[in-house]
DNA sequence: GTGCATTATACGCCAATGGCGTCTAAACGC
DNA sequence: GCGTTTAGACGCCATTGGCGTATAATGCAC
């Protein structure tokens, strides 16, 4: 079975358990992926420049947009965060 | 030969040419691997804290830690983005 | 001191990822 | 038309992340 579906039965599984009042251990956490394309857009940027700007490798930002790979957990609340304060992070990986 | 040893010798190599004083095309790009220690230390955080607050599983942030692995070219620049802008970038995250 | 929980180190295993390459195809200006 | 830029698609493979277990420290109560 593929880890992606052992996930889903995962969430299913506390999903269904909180939903029937089983609080406990049921803590269900979505794991949010973040449209890249869509938090590049905004910034109106190319690829090129988004993956130079947050130091991504460009191959990387095609897979992940291509949907060819998923980023992993730190690389989405990365992500995250570049779409909620492009210009602070920017700032943070210019100086020094 | 590993990856690492790859990127040590290359980086003695441009070091040394650097030191010769062949300047040209002698980049010493050395890949900043933050100190992750550390930068969880400022923040008088637990790796589990510390994990927790940023989504970096904790045994990644473990594996970091103690050298059995370094963190990707992305991961390096969203800790760098956490060891200098901590409370902004935790905001963000929490949010939706 | 003894016991216990927390924190952290260390390492094995394996699917999934990242990095790199090539090829194709739009979109744009010339 | 033609060339450049941008982006999608896919193969290959070393490296990583995720997960588990075992082992030390550390701290804190009793």
């Amino acid at each position: 079975m593929s880890k992606f579906a052992k996930d889903l039965i995962a969430g299913m599984t506390e999903a269904v358990a909180y939903a029937g009042g089983e609080k406990a251990g049921a803590a269900v956490h979505v794991v949010e992926v973040p449209d890249v394309r869509a938090i590049r857009r905004q910034l109106h940027m190319t690829q090129h420049e988004f993956a130079d700007a947050y130091r991504i490798p460009l191959a990387t930002l095609k897979n992940w947009e291509q949907g060819r790979r998923a980023p992993d957990a730190p690389a989405a609340a990365y992500l995250q965060a570049i779409s909620r304060k492009p210009l602070v992070i920017r700032e943070a990986l210019q100086q020094g």
